[in-house]
DNA sequence: CTTGAAAATTTCCCCCT
DNA sequence: AGGGGGAAATTTTCAAG
């Protein structure tokens, strides 16, 4: 989890990765000046090192008939560590919630939360905050276009 | 974008594919019944129909020093096209905006931002926000814990 | 859809700097 | 330590049943 030393070369092949993880090694290789083997080298080590947590395939939400989004901000009533981690673990386990940031501010938690329809989206309301005596408060943006959906980290340069 | 009729096992190829995209055809084959060639033809049809819009490395923004996370809500002055249209592209511009969304409520824009330190957040802030007349003010909240980060969409039964 | 062969890509080993 | 080149192993792609 230390900063493993990353160099230019480092850089520029997260780069392409964070866009396609499928480029081949030796399309990267000849974009940077790196053999096919030296790419793959290195791209196995930033996944060893952690830098690399994991390659996964982007879904269409709309092409599997998953048509809302929805940002979700909640207030708990008391804050404290007990009941902080009993949401982590309620979230983690619901499909529904994309991402769910701890925050500072007037809410505790700010969720991202994907559902087919708004039938759905009352159900996980009730489960996750009417059925949860420790949420003192929340409140729904709809989100009309998702105007840029991604994970990547700017690389200096990127 | 028409739906292209997912049966169960193409689900169950992108519920693993979601997770892991460099999951080998073979082993998905094993886990649901399904010949090596036959998962690597439904994946490449899932790939053309835009099912799967694309494959991602995941770079851990701690690991290269991007070590603080905001969830900003913005106010526009106005609501009009051009406006939306402008800002749009401002931040598709923008490395620092990991996300964007275009959302109803008090907010017009609800927007993630990864900065290396605060010093960045505020030259985000001052070129996004103030630089830009069209906006009439903004919230930042930071994110203390990622509790959880990705753009994982719910597949019956996912 | 499956099997089996061909093509492509990744991985490993050794030598070099 | 880190890179280059080539061989071996794995994975994907293609053709035929």
């Amino acid at each position: 989890m230390p900063d493993a030393t990353l160099d230019s070369l480092d850089q520029a092949i997260l780069r392409r990765l964070q866009v396609d993880c499928r480029a081949i090694a030796e399309s990267i290789g000849a974009q940077i000046g790196l053999s096919a083997a030296a790419v793959q080298r290195r791209i196995k080590r930033l996944r060893e090192t952690g830098v690399i947590t994991k390659e996964v395939a982007v879904v269409d939400p709309k092409a599997v008939g998953v048509n809302m989004s929805f940002v979700v901000s909640v207030e708990m009533e008391r804050e404290r560590i007990e009941v902080i981690e009993a949401f982590r673990k309620q979230v983690l386990d619901d499909p529904a919630v994309q991402q769910c940031y701890y925050v500072t501010g007037s809410a505790d938690f700010v969720l991202m939360v994907v559902c087919r329809d708004m039938a759905e989206f009352e159900a996980f309301t009730r489960r996750a905050f009417f059925d949860n005596g420790e949420v003192r408060h929340f409140t729904t943006s709809v989100v009309m276009d998702r105007m840029k959906v991604g994970l990547t980290v700017p690389l200096n340069g990127g």
